[in-house]
DNA sequence: ATGGTGGCACCGCCA
């Protein structure tokens, strides 16, 4: 049975839900998951998203800032939320699906928004930046101390606000003191992967000679005309399950709907 | 060569 992972920067789910319900009536992805929320989860829209046909809703939100959500059409059987720098931000959200969804063997789903880390690309002067970088440091010692089990059937997606390769930017040479695209935030990215062994499912699909973009700014005055995007948004999987990969699609044409969000949404398929 | 937009909270912060 195939399953659909949408993911998705929505930019406040409370002023853009109805964009959730376009993406669910056209797309039907059996899992949305979403980053920026910017809701406290007491306020989390649910019976719009029930409406949408997602019973179930894993949530991890805050006032005004990050939180994260996993939609889902099929149950959960554990749901679980990583506090990173014990800055008591919402930025992860995990669940695991099983035999209770319809699935002959468990699948985890990691959902992270990894911080943007503000204009200025050094540590010293910028702790924003500092604090991006800490975060992943942190993100690849959690992946070293839980290894995947040969075999195991995880996804993890989300904004991780790192644009790696340079088709996944629209200026390499002008992108690389530009955060997101800078050589240290790039190598740490490069050791997250490489230390949970994930593979890139986008790029397993788009070769990395394409450019590749999932969010264009809110500056540009024509962001379609200009097309300075960047690859922020990311879709990797556990080798076992990257195996059975069968579509992704990345949603350019989201960032033209009304009152867009600057991300628009990628999706994964799997025979799962 | 600089500033451009957007959301939320609350008149600044973060992206």
């Amino acid at each position: 049975m195939p399953l659909t992972i949408a993911t998705w920067n929505i930019n406040s789910v409370r002023l853009r839900i109805e964009l959730v319900g376009k993406l669910a009536a056209l797309h039907q992805p059996d899992i949305i998951c979403l980053q920026e929320t910017k809701c406290p989860d007491d306020r989390f829209p649910l019976k719009d998203i029930g409406r949408f046909g997602y019973p179930h809703v894993a949530i991890n939100g805050q006032k005004g800032y990050h939180g994260v959500a996993i939609l889902s059409k099929r149950p959960f059987e554990t749901i679980s939320r990583q506090g990173f720098c014990d800055m008591g931000d919402a930025r992860h959200i995990a669940v695991t699906l099983g035999a209770g969804a319809g699935l002959a063997a468990p699948l985890t789903i990691h959902n992270f928004y990894i911080p943007a880390g503000g204009d200025i690309p050094d540590p010293e002067q910028n702790p924003k930046f500092r604090h991006k970088l800490d975060f992943l440091d942190e993100a690849i010692a959690w992946e070293q101390l839980h290894p995947l089990a040969p075999g195991e059937r995880s996804v993890l997606v989300g904004d991780l606000n790192i644009a790696p390769l340079e088709t996944d930017v629209w200026s390499h040479k002008q992108l690389l003191d530009v955060v997101s695209h800078t050589p240290v935030e790039v190598e740490r990215l490069g050791r997250l992967q490489a230390a949970g062994n994930w593979v890139d499912v986008m790029r397993g699909f788009i070769p990395p000679s394409e450019k590749l973009y999932t969010w264009w700014s809110y500056r540009a005055a024509d962001w379609a005309a200009s097309d300075r995007g960047r690859r922020l948004d990311h879709v990797w999987a556990s080798p076992a399950l990257a195996a059975t990969a069968r579509s992704l699609a990345v949603l350019r044409e989201a960032r033209g709907w009304e009152r867009p969000s600057d991300h628009v949404p990628v999706l994964a398929t799997f025979e799962a």
